[in-house]
RNA sequence: CGGGGCGUAGCGCAGCCUGGCUAGCGCACCUGCCUUGGGCGCAGGGGGUCGGAGGUUCAAAUCCUCUCGCCCCGACCA
C-alpha cells in the first residue's frame, strides 16, 4: 500500500468526500425528504424516478441493509441473489406476463426472445424451489435478497419514495402447509417490527389488499407521514388498522326522519347537493344511485348521500366494471342520471349496508322529481354489502369507536401467497405419506430507500435532517471551527483517531470554511452528534458535544472527551 | 393515460405579454486581501447551444408549429 493513511481517511474527511450541499433546494423537489436529501447532498436525480445515491446516501442505505440482513438472518433466512433480467416464459406460466401491463419493463434479446426486468421475484423463487426442493424434509426455507427491482411506474414522484428502479429486501418462505406458512409469516411480521423499530420509525402494521399477488392474507407496514401516498384507518380503542383500500367502517347513523312516501317537485336539481339544499335535508338522508356495467350487464349501486363509493369493493362483488355513460343510463333506466331512484327496477341492485334502515330521499325515476319516505325492503330490494369508502367521522367496524385516518408511507409488506406460484411452476414436494403436494409460499418486501425517506419525513426540523442514530451516515461529526489553528487541529486529530479506534463512525469537517457554513451544513446533514472545537471551550481545555435533535450542548474536558463522546453516542436515539 | 405548470450559468430566479445594443441578478465557483462561534467583508475574474428542431422577420430567449424533458393533481400502483 502506497499511502494507507490517506486512502482510509478519505472516506471520513469532509474536504475529500463528495458532499454537495445546497443552500436552496431544486424547484422540482416538493416533499420534505426529497428537498432535504437533495440539499444535504445525499442523492441526485438522474431522470424521472431514477436517482444516484451519493456517498452519504449510500452510507445510509448500507446501514439500513445491514439491519435488514441481521434481522433476516436472525429468523433463519438465507441470503441469495437472483437475476434482474428474466426470460418471459416463466412470467407467462404464472400468467403475470399478460396480467401486468405497462408497469413491466420488457425487451428482447438478440435472438428475439421476450425478456423482462424483474418487478419482483416470486417466479424465480418458485422456479428455484421446483428444481431444488424434493421432500418435506427440505422445508421450511426462507430465502431472501437485497436486490434491484424495476417497475415502469406511471408516475414516479416524491424523490426516492416512488422510483422506477429501487432496491428491495425481498424474502420468500417455502412451507409444507398453511400452518407452517403462518409461522413463517409471523416470523417475518416480528422481524419487520424489529427492523422498523431499529430504524427509528413510527409505523403501523395494517391489513392490506393482496392485490395481484393473488394471496389471501396480506399486511403492510406503514410509516405515518403527510408525504405518504396511502391512507389507513386506525382505531385507538381496539387496535383495528387497515389500508383504506380494504378498510370497512360504520357510517354514523342518521336521525330518523318523518314522512310518507311521496313525490316532490325538484326542477333541475340533479346532484345530491342541489337537491339537499333545495329540500333542506341533510346528505345522509339521501340515496345515491349509480349505474354500472359489469360483463355487459347493468347493475344499480346504492350508497348513502354522504358516502363515496369504493369501486374496488364493488369489483370484488361484481367483477370488473365501469360507470355507465349518460346515454346508457337513459336507455337502460329510462331517466336521466340526476333523477335515478332504486324503486321499481328489474336489474340487479347492490346497496351499502348503511341504507338497510331508515327513511330516505332518492330520485323518482322521472325528470324533475324526487321521492321522500323511501324505506328499504319496502320500496326497494337489494343485496347488502359494504360499498363505501371509509372517512373521518365513521366508527370502527369491530368496536364502534371513532376511527382516525392517517396518511402513510408504505415501507414494507407481507403476503401469504399460498400455492398459486408453486402449482403453476410445479414447485412440489413429497409429504410424509409420499404424496406430491405444492409448496406453500409467502412473500415479504421492505424498501430501504423508503425507510430512509420516511425517517427524514418523521425526523427533521427547519434546519435539516435529524437521523435516528441507527441509520445515520456517521455517528458523530467533528467540527473544528478554525482549521488554521494548530491547537484546534491537534485536538481534532486526536479525537478523530480515538473515535475511529473505537469503531465510531466519524465525519470530520476539515474544510477551511467559516464556522457558520459548517454549522449550517452539519444541521442539514443531520448526523446525531456534533463535536465542536472552538476557542470558547478550547481555552479551558474543553470541547463541546452537541445533540443535533435537541441542540443541547455539553462541555467536557479534552482528556475525557473520547469516553464522553462514546457514551453520548450510546445514549442518543 | 387525462388535467395543470415549468425548461434562461452548478442552484434559485428576472427578462418573454409589447421582437431590437454585449442576456441579467442573487448564491455557488476561481484569484488576492481580510476574517474565523451560525451561509463574513472588499476587489478582481471565469462560466450561457436561453431544452431541441423547424418556421415568421432586416432582426427571435421573446411570435408560430412540432418535439423532448421534468414537476404537480388525478387515474394507475407486485
Amino acid at each position: 500500500m502506497l499511502c494507507p493513511y490517506f486512502m482510509e481517511d478519505a472516506f471520513m474527511r469532509f474536504s475529500k468526500m463528495l458532499i454537495p450541499t445546497m443552500r436552496e433546494s431544486p424547484s422540482d423537489a416538493e416533499t420534505v425528504s426529497h428537498k432535504l436529501m437533495m440539499r444535504a447532498g445525499y442523492v441526485r436525480q438522474f431522470a424521472a424516478g431514477l436517482y444516484v445515491f451519493l456517498p452519504l446516501g449510500w452510507h445510509v442505505l448500507n446501514k439500513i441493509n445491514k439491519i435488514l440482513e441481521e434481522e433476516m438472518n436472525s429468523i433463519g433466512a438465507q441470503e441469495i441473489s437472483m437475476p434482474i433480467l428474466h426470460p418471459a416464459d416463466i412470467w407467462q406460466k404464472t400468467g403475470r406476463w399478460h396480467e401486468i401491463k405497462e408497469e413491466m419493463f420488457r425487451l428482447k434479446d438478440r435472438t428475439e426472445r421476450d425478456m423482462c426486468l424483474g418487478m419482483t421475484h416470486e417466479e424465480v423463487i418458485a422456479w428455484l424451489a421446483s428444481k431444488e426442493i424434493r421432500s418435506y424434509r427440505d422445508l421450511p426455507q426462507i430465502w431472501y435478497q437485497i436486490q434491484t427491482k424495476l417497475r415502469d411506474e406511471a408516475r414516479p414522484k416524491s424523490g426516492v419514495l416512488r422510483t422506477r428502479e429501487f432496491t428491495m429486501k425481498d424474502s420468500y418462505s417455502l412451507d409444507a402447509d398453511e400452518e407452517a406458512l403462518d409461522k413463517s409469516y409471523k416470523l417475518h411480521a416480528d422481524a419487520y417490527h424489529r427492523i422498523l423499530r431499529r430504524c427509528g420509525l413510527k409505523f403501523y402494521q395494517v391489513m392490506s389488499d393482496p392485490g395481484m399477488m393473488g394471496g389471501a392474507t396480506a399486511h403492510e407496514f406503514m410509516a405515518p407521514s403527510p408525504a405518504g401516498e396511502d391512507r389507513i384507518e386506525l382505531c385507538d380503542e381496539c387496535g383495528y388498522t387497515a389500508n383504506v383500500e380494504i378498510a370497512s367502517s360504520v357510517s354514523p347513523p342518521t336521525k330518523e326522519i318523518e314522512g310518507e312516501y311521496e313525490e316532490v317537485y325538484t326542477p333541475g336539481k340533479k346532484t345530491i347537493k342541489e337537491v339537499s339544499d333545495f329540500l333542506n335535508a341533510e346528505l345522509p338522508h339521501f340515496i345515491k344511485s349509480l349505474l354500472f356495467i359489469a360483463n355487459e350487464e347493468p347493475v344499480l349501486v346504492l350508497i348513502r348521500g354522504d358516502q363515496r363509493l369504493h369501486e374496488k369493493k364493488l369489483e370484488k362483488i361484481i367483477g370488473l366494471c365501469r360507470a355507465a355513460s349518460e346515454e346508457e343510463v337513459l336507455s337502460i333506466l329510462g331517466v336521466e342520471a340526476g333523477f335515478i331512484g332504486p324503486m321499481k327496477h328489474r336489474l340487479r341492485i347492490l346497496s351499502d349496508n348503511s341504507l338497510a334502515h331508515g327513511t330516505y330521499i332518492a330520485g323518482a325515476n322521472r325528470v324533475d322529481y324526487h321521492i321522500k319516505g323511501i324505506r328499504p325492503d319496502i320500496h326497494f330490494k337489494a343485496e347488502w354489502h359494504d360499498l363505501h369508502t371509509v372517512k373521518e367521522g365513521d366508527t370502527c367496524p369491530e368496536c364502534n369507536s371513532l376511527i382516525k385516518i392517517e396518511k402513510v408511507i408504505e415501507v414494507g409488506n407481507i403476503f401469504k401467497l399460498g400455492t398459486k406460484y408453486s402449482v403453476l411452476l410445479n414447485a412440489v414436494f413429497l409429504d410424509k405419506s409420499g404424496s406430491e403436494r405444492p409448496i406453500v409460499m409467502g412473500s415479504y418486501g421492505i424498501g430501504p430507500a423508503r425507510i430512509a425517506a420516511a425517517a427524514i419525513e418523521q425526523n427533521h426540523d427547519k434546519d435539516g435532517i435529524i437521523w435516528p442514530k441507527s441509520i445515520a451516515p456517521f455517528d458523530v461529526e467533528i467540527i473544528p471551527l478554525n482549521v488554521n489553528d494548530t491547537a484546534t487541529m491537534e485536538v481534532a486529530e486526536l479525537l478523530y483517531r480515538g473515535l475511529k479506534d473505537n469503531n465510531i463512525g466519524v465525519l470530520m469537517d476539515d474544510r477551511d470554511e467559516r464556522p457558520g457554513v459548517k454549522f449550517k451544513d452539519a444541521d442539514l446533514i443531520g448526523i446525531p452528534l456534533h463535536i465542536i472545537l472552538g476557542t470558547h471551550a478550547l481555552k479551558d481545555d474543553q470541547i463541546e458535544i452537541k445533540k443535533r435533535r435537541t441542540k443541547e450542548i455539553k462541555k467536557v474536558p479534552i482528556k475525557y472527551a473520547i469516553k464522553e463522546i462514546i457514551s453520548a453516542v450510546y445514549e442518543t436515539e
